[in-house]
RNA sequence: GCGCCCGUAGCUCAAUUGGAUAGAGCAUCAGCCUUCUAAGCUGAGGGUUAGUGGUUCGAGUCCACUCGGGCGUACCA
């Protein structure tokens, strides 16, 4: 519909010039008197041209050659916005369209040959995911499927490091945990990881080899073990909200392949470094950024900046045409200039887009549960999972701006009932798939053969609602979220539990109820072509 | 102190990226099942969008300042 607007207004550029000099935007009305598309355009003319809107707006509704077939009516309304209403045959359209495409309709071939790449989760092996990490896991994967439904071939990556002193602390941990284990007396510090994994890894180390390992380095067996099962629980963890990653990236890699050192080259070659106090500092001032800070410390090894500028390069020189980051809010200070080093390499640093993620608060009714991954008192993943399921959390996760800070309340995610909105969505797929097969048995049939009779308020809001899905995937693409789903989603149940309630099917004549049934058999469609962009399922009951 | 993010109904969140009367759910109150799932529907109350100025046809959205919260502000990642 937009296109075909867009074509028209062109084809006006040569009675209203100025027309090219404006950003044409259309856009639903919130309010259906409004009409079902609208454009501001005269009131962005307006300016330019110096004179009155609305006259404008007339000006251009004079000059539009509009195709009666597919809008009913045009009107200037407010300050001067123009809004289109469309035909019953166009808004029957729709339905056809639906009915036709399936479990592909809402996709868009926007982007089709574009690579994408989306690295999330990205959290070093120190420890199991927490609920903090599952939020970046759930909006990441869930934005890697937006990004597939318009049209993105999508790599989806994990980047970590098992080297440096968090892993040493963790060597050193389990260390403890199993001198302790073999009846050493031990005390256990308080910056070391505090949580019962470590005391089952050791556990395991005790099994396994009984008291042998006493002398061995906290740096060896113990580093690596845990390691390997961290990791294993990781993505385990992640199995279980149906998030797997194809790439799994090794910061350690960069060193090996010498990537570390060109970058490091390059920066010096290109004089963008200078050496004081014995550290390598870049010059982020001379990129525009505030400060200059260093990238190599005294002790000869690379702060983190060098390697992540590094890794973004290497992903950009893989070719992707959009690369996304999904950081936690304490990085957000540091990507700005992980961008600079990139930019001043010669790369394309607009390509790189970062979803900064706030933080989750999980509450449990009214008491807040505090979290930290080294003190014992935190919720993981797999416990938050285990506790309300794979399609509360999904659902929950994306329900809201990532941008901002959310609260998850386990007392709502863990009802089965009208308060949780994941059920009161999932009800509506399952209340259509129980109308399906219940008249079969009246011997009902899918129509469209007379969908101009749905002219109810409720059906009409039902399918206009449906024909919204596209745009819906397509401004979740561009505003990076996914929240929009969720709320798109629940007003397209909410359209359906309306419509089912004022127009029955049974009962009804055969016509209008065969109509309706194709009108309900395309809202199913939707509703799990929404749910499948989340992650969540469609039951066919409940 | 400085930088980034945030502040919207009692609570949890939206608001098509500057548009028309700021919307949902929960909670509260009042209704609706001999009819395809009441896990549903209908209605009511609840707002100076933290505050003060500014920009313009038009501001929750942009700018400045103030207040309040989070995260940074390391030769940690």
């Amino acid at each position: 519909m937009k296109n075909y607007l867009l074509s028209i207004f062109k084809e006006a550029e040569s009675e209203i010039p100025a027309l090219k000099e404006i950003s044409l935007a259309f856009e639903k009305p919130k309010v259906a008197e409004h009409g079902d598309i609208s454009t501001n355009a005269a009131m962005l003319l307006s300016k330019k041209l110096k004179n009155n809107p609305r006259v404008i707006a007339q000006q251009i509704v004079n000059s539009l050659k509009i195709d009666q077939k597919v809008i009913s009516k045009t009107e200037i309304a407010g300050p001067g916005f123009i809004n289109f209403f469309f035909t019953k045959e166009y808004v029957t359209y729709i339905i056809k369209k639906i009915l036709d495409k399936k479990e592909r309709f809402g996709k868009s071939e926007r982007y089709a040959g574009k690579k994408a790449n989306v690295e999330f989760v990205s959290a070093n092996p120190t420890g199991p995911l927490t609920v903090g990490h599952g939020r970046n896991a759930v909006v990441g994967d869930t934005f890697a499927n937006i990004l597939e439904w318009v049209g993105y071939t999508v790599d989806r990556e994990y980047y970590f490091n098992n080297a440096g002193r968090q892993m040493r602390v963790l060597g050193d941990s389990v260390k403890l945990r199993y001198l302790e284990i073999i009846g050493e007396q031990i005390s256990f510090p308080e910056d070391y990881y505090q949580g019962e994994y470590i005391k089952e890894i050791a556990m395991h180390l005790y099994i396994k080899y009984g008291d042998s390992l006493k002398n061995e380095s906290p740096e060896g067996i113990f580093k690596d073990t845990a390691e390997n099962e961290i990791f294993f629980d990781i993505k385990k963890s992640l199995e279980n909200l149906g998030i797997v990653h194809k790439i799994f990236f090794n910061e350690y890699s960069l060193y090996q392949e010498g990537k570390m050192d060109e970058l490091l080259n390059y920066f010096k070659v290109h004089n963008l470094t200078y050496e004081k106090d014995g550290a390598v500092w870049l010059k982020l001032k001379e990129l525009g950024q505030p400060e200059d800070k260093v990238i190599v410390k005294s002790t000869g090894e690379p702060t983190y900046r060098l390697p992540d500028i590094a890794y973004h390069a290497v992903k950009i020189n893989r070719g992707y045409d959009l690369l996304i980051d999904i950081f936690g809010s304490d990085h957000s200070a540091t990507y700005p200039d992980v961008m600079a080093g990139i930019k001043a390499i010669g790369l394309d640093s607009d390509k790189v887009k970062v979803m900064i993620q706030q933080f989750v608060t999980i509450t449990d009714g009214n008491e807040v549960v505090k979290m930290s991954t080294r003190k014992a008192n935190y919720i993981t993943l797999d416990e938050l999972n285990n506790e309300v399921g794979k399609d509360a959390v999904r659902y929950f996760f994306n329900m809201y701006n990532i941008n901002s800070h959310m609260v998850f309340d386990l007392s709502i995610a863990k009802k089965k009932s009208d308060e949780n909105p994941v059920f009161y969505v999932q009800y509506a797929h399952a209340r259509i798939n129980s109308i399906l097969n219940r008249v079969k048995e009246a011997h009902l049939e899918i129509s469209t053969n007379n969908l101009d009779l749905l002219v109810h308020d409720d059906e009409q809001n039902l399918i206009k609602t449906l024909f919204q899905f596209e745009e819906e995937v397509e401004l979740s693409f561009e505003g990076l979220g996914t929240h929009r789903i969720c709320s798109y989603l629940y007003e397209l149940a909410a359209a359906y539990h309306r419509f089912n309630k004022s127009c029955r099917i049974l009962g009804t004549e055969t016509k209008l109820a065969e109509a309706r049934l194709a009108l309900s058999y395309a809202a199913m469609i939707v509703i799990k072509n929404g749910l499948s962009i989340l992650g969540v399922s469609a039951p066919e009951e409940m």
